[in-house]
DNA sequence: CATGAATGTTCTATATATAGAACGATTGAA
DNA sequence: TTCAATCGTTCTATATATAGAACATTCATG
């Protein structure tokens, strides 16, 4: 015997809730009736009707074929926030911050700070030679990437050492104390971009 | 009557294969048995169990319960990609694709491919003047960002133009079509940063 | 006004996702 | 050895997700 319980729990019904009106507002952003897409993704339209209107429970296959269909995927359909933040930002030298490091030698231009997305940002990094920029431990599982332009760096972290010359890319944990130092004989500059742990996984 | 076929689509079933490992990769990891995890979450451990080998086809009620017990979205458990990706990487110049534009004026080094983060990507980007880059529509929602290092560019999305200059930084919709042109009369040189729509959601 | 071809909605039958129980395998302690 | 506990698997019954058909509504065009 088995007895079943209805389970509306109210973070998966805001949750089916979000999906419906995400693919209410895809299929007809791309003018499909429920016809057309049922006949693309093979999902019947009824099905597709109520899923719209969060009164079925879909299943994975047919989420699967219908972001298909839709040309996006799952993860994009669940995770679509319809804040439809129509905006253009225009950010003139002053509005950059900048930060310095201990020694003046490097400089750190935050470029990348968006309000909206806090898991990833990216900076402008120049060091003048032997300038060394120390930075304690980012949040938990943060990646750290480092693209240099022109110059050659050195990056440790806990106890590894690695060399970066221009044109080469290096990606590590930046949950530990690093530090960058320009060891080359010209100024050295290049591209930070930091990732945080949040966007992959809450850490184990 | 109702006809149904059994449809085990191949894009589907990777997906739940790959949904499988992953909740598996984070059970164990928490060191949870099926029953602590089913207790926690309220999804049958037969159920978990099915899951984990792909032999069923979840519901999204059950995939947020889950994940909700797991303490991550379903988003995320969907779009984990694959095995603990190594610590540390280091790309060579011959290893970042180069893509130039129609009039071999400009060039777009691709330095932030991780195919763990499918939403964030930054490039290299340089133009020699009046050298031009077309650009079709990035998947939905998609949110470019142009911080100029030396030079003078043109953007043009949709009907609109901006100009920005050294130092300055555009952040603007790439879900249409759009170019960006050198206007000034030295190379310029900028870093680009998109980021997909998929990612815009707040919390972790 | 018809009449048809679209649309989205509700109905109905079946395949199947799910919960719970029963099972077998492993471990550890008395 | 026993016994008990705990693990993952498999079985079974039911709730329900789904496909397809029937229905309802609008909107053309004659």
């Amino acid at each position: 015997m088995a007895r079943q319980k209805r389970t509306p729990c109210p973070e998966t019904d805001a949750l089916g809730a979000k999906l419906g009106k995400t693919i209410l507002r895809l299929r007809t952003a791309d003018r499909l009736s429920l016809g057309d897409l049922s006949g693309m993704s093979g999902v019947a339209k009824s099905m597709i009707s109520q899923i719209e209107k969060n009164e079925t429970n879909p299943t994975l296959a047919t989420l699967s074929r219908l972001s298909q269909a839709l040309g996006t995927s799952v993860e994009a359909v669940l995770g679509a926030n319809e804040e439809q933040t129509a905006l253009v930002e225009h950010s003139q030298p002053q509005d950059i911050p900048v930060l310095h490091s201990e020694d003046g030698l490097c400089k750190l231009r935050i470029i990348g700070f968006i309000d909206t997305v806090q898991w990833v940002q990216w900076y402008d990094f120049t060091a003048e030679p032997n300038g060394i920029l120390e930075s304690s431990a980012h949040p938990n599982g943060s990646i750290e990437n480092l693209s240099v332009l022109t110059g050659k760096l050195e990056v440790s972290v806990n106890n590894d050492v690695w060399q970066v010359k221009a044109g080469e890319t290096l990606r590590y944990h930046a949950d530990f104390d690093h530090s960058i130092r320009n060891i080359g004989d010209i100024t050295a500059h290049a591209t930070m971009v930091n990732i945080l742990a949040a966007s992959i996984r809450p850490q184990s």
